[in-house]
DNA sequence: CTGAAAGCGCTTACAG
DNA sequence: CTGAAAGCGCTTACAG
């Protein structure tokens, strides 16, 4: 068959067609294609096929605009991150993506470099966007917006999140015990004098990582010293920093667990810096297992987070959420020691 | 002021306000409430205000997806990627993303994988979202949607992406200069025995950036061998078999030239699994300057693409010709030499 | 099984 | 400066 000639002149008009054109074309009601187009029973299967026949040929695209008009439902989600050129942070949208997608939703993504007040104004533009649940990920943002995200009426669930309080959804690494088995790791090793490089203050999981490292070392009757922790700011040179005040100490440290994999990059480079080696001089474990932490010399021993389907099961909590099913408001999940090659029994026990 | 009366009671409601609530609750006409709400110079300006006022505490949130289906604009772009979770591909979202942000845009993620019927279905659901602009990055995906891409009316610009024969619009970093310059610093440290470690084949990068590295060996009368082209995949796995192959032949070369940095890193690997050290035995340069590559042991040299740079340019190519002004079609971007330690004078010249 | 009608929440000529 | 009306492209009771 070749084309139906309004059709072909439809076409070079370049202009998409709405359901009226293919009605006309098909010579029904729009109502009927619309019903065909859906799959709805009420349409009669011959007609049905020749009215989706054509939709094909036309290359009509159903206007998912005008549905979501007319049955205030986008089929859409808002992720909110500080920076997508995060690794950690990209894993777990690839896992949101994939599983809104696989269920026909869409999502829009929107960088608010940390900043309050971008996430603000993200969250707003979200809300006239209709999207149906918004994901906010690993986001330092304070207690600024906290009105912002209390009022807005749209689900929100927050991922590895800083938290004011209570918060209805969210999923996060649980970090207590991902944080003893790292401790413990270590002092299984041999180690006695370990430090804590932590992130900046005032951090849910730095607190919480810190903790674990705490309630490990009081378990194996390791006296906890002050002068062992010590705070970098979740970036490889803030760890380098840190991590030669450790290293300047008298009876300085055997081993130092980093709260995150990019603040072990630095340590790693940091304790080289100061002369020695890694792990032969001094151990180092990570947190987050990011791909480049397997490519680091040597390759980093860490607790790895399982990032993507963290993203995924955010997702299906919202995309439950919305169908009326209930589930667990706030999960955890559990992290797992990769043993690699930076951490090792200590020379001098 | 406390809250008006029937503004609590829509409160309670927790259902997004319309305009017409707004113009109730003002005493007013929706259309004045619209245009107010647009800065309309046809509205009284106390007026106005007083509807402003009244929007503000209803914390009313004008519907993004009314207006586009009353305007036909849904200021709305399209984003498909293999996945988000690739350094490279995620900065150059990023330099997208707050350029789109910048002007007033949203942005509609989506994986495809690689695969390319879901690369198709991403398509095709964005026209049906009705994206004013589709950017296509990265993919590996060939001619099989050629005519996917071919058939749409939304304009489409790829990013570092296979092409097929002509495309409207695209940005590239301009492979040939920046990988002749990679040859170029390794023949300057005096190496003669230059190994290329492509990519699999088949891909215009590969290509451009293999026939970069042999012009540069031709300028410098060095003779071009062919069993010093070996090809990995883009992963550091790749990398690792490939130049192992490399490391075997007997007058082995003494410097391989990566076709990027993922590859790079498993270069890094399979020298040192043979044995060998880099920079003393192996010279190794990469291509990209992945975060990655700087804290790699020893960091790598290697060519830095302008990544959020080429998303910015992208996206406003895009949204200009959107606003009817035509620019350049098809952009190059420059690459830089990014010298660090992997790479020096051979030991045997 | 099918069509005419109303409605989703906006914008914007048109008339006053 | 303001309002009533039409229209954007769908969905979905309602009537036949």
């Amino acid at each position: 068959m070749t084309g139906h000639p309004l059709l072909v002149t439809l076409n070079e008009v370049r202009q998409s067609l709405s359901i009226k054109d293919v009605a006309r074309i098909a010579n029904v009601s729009h109502s009927t294609v619309s019903r065909a187009l859906r799959d709805s029973p009420l349409v009669n299967p011959e007609t049905a096929a020749r009215i989706k026949k054509i939709a094909l040929e036309s290359s009509y695209r159903a206007s998912a605009v005008a549905r979501s008009l007319a049955t205030s439902k986008t089929h859409t989600l808002g992720v909110v991150v500080a920076t997508v050129a995060d690794p950690f942070i990209a894993e777990v949208i690839s896992g949101i993506e994939a599983a809104a997608r696989q269920r026909g939703y869409s999502v829009f993504l929107a960088n608010s470099d940390g900043v309050a007040d971008r996430e603000t104004s993200v969250v707003e533009s979200f809300e006239e966007r209709r999207v149906e649940g918004i994901l906010v990920l690993a986001s330092r943002v304070g207690s600024s917006y906290r009105t912002l995200l209390e009022k807005t009426s749209i689900p929100i669930v927050l991922i590895n999140n800083y938290k004011f309080g209570d918060c209805a959804y969210s999923v996060d690494i649980d970090n207590v015990p991902a944080s003893r088995e790292a401790t413990r790791h270590l002092i299984g090793l041999g180690h006695r004098r370990i430090a804590y490089l932590g992130d900046r203050f005032g951090f849910n999981s730095d607190t919480e990582r810190f903790s674990g490292y705490r309630q490990e070392l009081a378990a194996a009757d390791i006296a906890f010293r002050p002068e062992f922790v010590v705070h970098g700011d979740g970036t490889p040179p803030g760890g380098e920093a840190a991590v030669q005040q450790l290293m300047q100490l008298p009876g300085r440290p055997t081993a130092v667990f980093c709260y995150d994999d990019m603040t072990a990059l630095g340590a790693l480079r940091g304790i080289r810096a100061a002369g020695l080696r890694v792990p032969e001089d001094v151990s180092v474990v990570g947190f987050d297992d990011l791909l480049i932490a397997s490519y680091v010399e040597p390759a980093l021993t860490t607790i790895r987070q399982p990032k993507e389907h963290m993203g995924t099961l955010a997702t299906e909590m919202i995309l439950n959420l919305l169908s009326g099913e209930k589930g667990e408001a706030n999960v955890k999940v559990a992290g797992e020691l990769i043993v690699r090659k930076s951490a090792c029994p200590p020379a001098v026990p």
